[in-house]
DNA sequence: CCAGACGTTGTT
DNA sequence: GTCTGG
DNA sequence: CCAGACGTTGTT
DNA sequence: GTCTGG
């Protein structure tokens, strides 16, 4: 699954990566993005424009009465994306990438659990493949973007820490995710685990589980257990 | 017809 | 909003 | 994902 | 144990 991700890379190399105009500021490094928090994300215009903006991680679909079903949909599962009432709206047209340095997994142990890094083994920014809704509040009129990140089951390397992964796009389907012409056929086959040699992993410091720390020092390799 | 759900994870 | 259950 | 809260009353 | 907040 993927509940908490690092994004250091600079809003310039994203928006060159992916042909995106930033639309976003004060975008800091992050070691430890969380859900409900606001977080940078692509999104595609229907001529074609791609926007950097700010987005916030949990799904708010367009028909909830309050936010506080968003912090349970963080993620939507690939196998019934397009079917789920709280997704398939979104898959159908607002398809979006998340871009990211790496992901956290948490391996469970005898004394607590062990939070991994998982990243590009080229260092290159992985792209998420994302979902985004828009909310109104039937209280207020506050309207809210959301997204939330695909995931599928994990490849045979991450297998052992988890059974779930983030779908991370290769750069030449990234175009594809984007399109929201594309055909169904061809999204859902763009929904599969990433090639073991695309990522490494290494254990890191407890200190990422609380969502109050940040800090370059989070992906940093310690002993195991440490 | 209206009422109520709509999701993921992991664990048992 | 849209589907399922009653 | 993990961390942290989890309740009511009345009174100030 | 389960939900909410980040």
């Amino acid at each position: 699954m993927c509940g908490r991700y690092a994004q250091y890379s600079s809003a310039d190399a994203i928006a060159d990566l992916f042909g995106a105009a930033i639309e976003i500021e004060g975008l800091g490094p992050r070691y430890n993005a969380a859900p409900m928090q606001w977080l940078p994300v692509i999104r595609q215009r229907p001529n074609g424009e791609r926007v950097l903006h700010a987005l916030r991680w949990g799904l708010l679909p367009s028909w909830a009465r309050d936010e506080t079903i968003a912090a349970r949909l963080i993620n939507a599962r690939a196998e019934t994306v397009a079917e789920k009432p709280a997704f398939r709206a979104a898959y159908r047209a607002r398809r979006c990438v998340v871009p990211a340095d790496g992901f956290y997994e948490w391996a469970k142990r005898p004394d607590g659990k062990q939070p991994y890094f998982i990243h590009s083994t080229d260092e290159t920014i992985l792209a998420f493949a994302g979902l985004w809704e828009r909310w109104t509040s039937p209280a207020d009129g506050e309207v809210i973007d959301s997204f939330t990140i695909v995931t599928t089951e994990a490849n045979p390397a991450i297998q052992p820490l988890h059974d779930r992964m983030p779908v991370i796009l290769a750069p030449d389907v990234v175009d594809v995710w984007l399109d929201r012409t594309s055909d169904p056929a061809r999204l859902s086959a763009l929904l599969m685990p990433s090639p073991e040699e695309r990522l490494a992993m290494h254990p890191v410091s407890r200190a990422v589980g609380n969502v109050r720390n940040e800090g370059r020092e989070l992906i940093a390799r310690v002993t195991d257990a440490e």
